[in-house]
DNA sequence: TATGAATGAGAGTTCATTCAT
DNA sequence: AATGAATGAACTCTCATTCAT
């Protein structure tokens, strides 16, 4: 007989198996949180309705209240998402180096994807234009280690230089300055993606990146 | 060359000296630009309240609806009046050159100046949001001639390089590669100050824009 | 005298004993209806939020509606089960009379524990308007044989004037008259505590309980 | 020539002739505390709908939010009106006795008129229940000088006794015990009106109130 | 041109209630 | 009987815009 069982499964030792029940939620807050990931991108936060969110995500208002308890906690919760994905994507893209790919090479692969991910920088850029405009909220955000940065993954980074002692602070500011880059470019080959050709961007944003991490890749 | 400005300013001297309700007006409407300014850049478009621009002008509602059409309007308008006065001041620049300066050096202190400023690079961003979000409108400016960049002077750029026939294309192609460079670092230097400190994108940002201009100045 | 009483208590010795299930049941629902009790007093009934009360009782919205149809029901089931216990405690009250002490003394001594009962009186009140606010409702009420007087105990009054035939009507007109005085005090009391403090009001109330029930005592 | 003036007339001196949009503006405004009136009466506080309101009035919902802040504004700016309406009435009753009538009578009558009122005393009932549970606004209330009673007139008694030297607190406090009473009897006359008929309440409730003044009047 | 009261569509949020488990 | 996720109607409140003056 073939394993059909679709109730929890694996039930090692830790983790209680999850209950029905507790499956059937996790798949909503996961759909609310994509639905939120595609309003937000495309509306932006202010003008994206929470009704739009719940529609995408095949849910009702309700539905998202009993998940999230407001337009900004959504908000706040999907860049946490955002963030621990990204960085988890970038750890398994250095794990799991391709045949004669070297670690920076790893890096910039991440950081080119990210760029050209349509809906990724703009909510990049939303987030911080949320964070400069709601310092207070975005305090909460920085009590939960969540810090201002998600796209390239600043807490993979330390790992990939061992051996030099770079302060942290200073590998933060590199970060936040690639990803100003980043922002600046995504924007504006949305707005006018006929003059910002990939092929123009891919060529000189590489060089950008390298200059900021200069001697230290 | 024609006078193709359309504002209402004395452009013959046939023309009746303004009365006093024109002037009043004229004042009226600078008076909830440079709200409208404080205020887009301060809240973003979508937060910005048309009320709150109006007292930052020490008007009502009412004098905002007799000068401007809608919210979108002023926004529009707005983003004209920017981009006039952008390239005003970079032509002045030019050709008032300090002793001993380049015309280089001219468009670089002009071109950090904006970065530094701190509602106008914000504002841009906000702009360009807003064109992507909204193309129905944005066609509407560019029927009116105003094109989408507005930081860097694109009109007066080519009247710099007048021996070097690039093609215009290029060169917008470049003024925009520069603004991306400018919208991304002023966004973070807000989004995190402690960071990305004034000294430090005083001296790469100057590099990427030569890097962009390149063998072009 | 016959057993009227609807509640599944063991009214014959030849009815099963209460399931285990039966008594966890009756637990449930007396922890809901104290809970209610406490959270309709202190917010009122429009204002009570069923999960609140679900809460307080350490229960969920689920049990609630295992127990209760809906908030009104709650609410009269509160009603009758007040007004029930509050007969029967008077009428304990008679029946152990403290030596030297007169059955009216033992009533107006009931009287006055009810008055200081800081959340009975409000719930009281709470009654009324919703009564008055929901003539439908309270129809329901009536057919249940709860009528509108809980404080007092109606019913147990006949009991106290056996000797004297006054008519029924106007013995609950005198019990109205008397939980008149009692609702506007105990409203004022925790109106205006300082103003109407306990000394006065249990010097003046049972004078005017006195005089109501004037030579019918 | 006739004075067909339409516009604000007799400027004596002191306030600024009130312009049509002011006039218009006052009367939205009453109309609304009116429908306000009547609609918390009926429904009770929490139960009252803004929409029903500004509908009683005649207006639309933005109406409304254009004269109050919010629908516990309303309760209050509603209370403060009635404490200063009904503070005149009877000043004015007062003033003008009826032939042969007494001070004394005059404000029993007026006490009474306030009693079968149908709406006044169930507001009455409301704005106290309101504090009780919103003591932060009901601070609010207390700032704008006018304190808690509305029916008697707390201000209009002192005037009443000007040869006793009866001290505040205890004019205050019996105010507020003759509240109690027409409160608790108002309710009740309401809840069951075949019971608490009209003439019994009229014979009993003067005596209670003349109890409490007692030998004060 | 300017005022500001009023409109009214629509937003975020709450909460009694339902229902699959 | 009990859970609690989900529903959805209804609510308060906001705000761009209109319009009588």
């Amino acid at each position: 007989m073939f394993d059909t069982d679709q109730s929890p499964k694996l039930s090692r030792n830790a983790s209680p198996p999850p209950s029905r029940q507790a499956v059937r939620a996790e798949r909503t807050r996961e759909a609310l949180l994509a639905a939120a990931r595609k309003i937000f991108a495309r509306d932006g936060f202010e003008a994206a309705r929470i009704e739009e969110i719940a529609a995408e995500a095949g849910r009702t208002r309700g539905a998202f209240y009993a998940n999230f308890e407001s337009k900004a906690e959504v908000f706040l919760a999907l860049r946490r998402d955002l963030a621990r994905r990204g960085a988890r994507e970038l750890r398994r893209r250095i794990e799991d180096l391709a045949p004669g790919e070297s670690r920076a090479e790893a890096v910039l692969g991440h950081i080119l994807e990210q760029l050209f991910d349509p809906g990724a920088m703009l909510l990049q850029i939303e987030f911080k234009l949320f964070a400069l405009r709601n310092p207070g909220l975005l305090a909460r955000l920085a009590e939960l280690h969540v810090d201002g940065s998600a796209v390239v993954g600043k807490e993979e980074l330390p790992e990939l230089f061992p051996d030099r002692s770079r302060a942290v602070a200073e590998l933060r500011r590199d970060t936040l300055a690639i990803e100003s880059i980043l922002e600046g470019f995504a924007l504006n080959m949305r707005f006018s993606p006929e003059l910002l050709d990939r092929a123009f961007v891919e060529q000189v944003v590489p060089s950008f990146v390298a200059r900021i991490l200069s001697d230290k890749l």
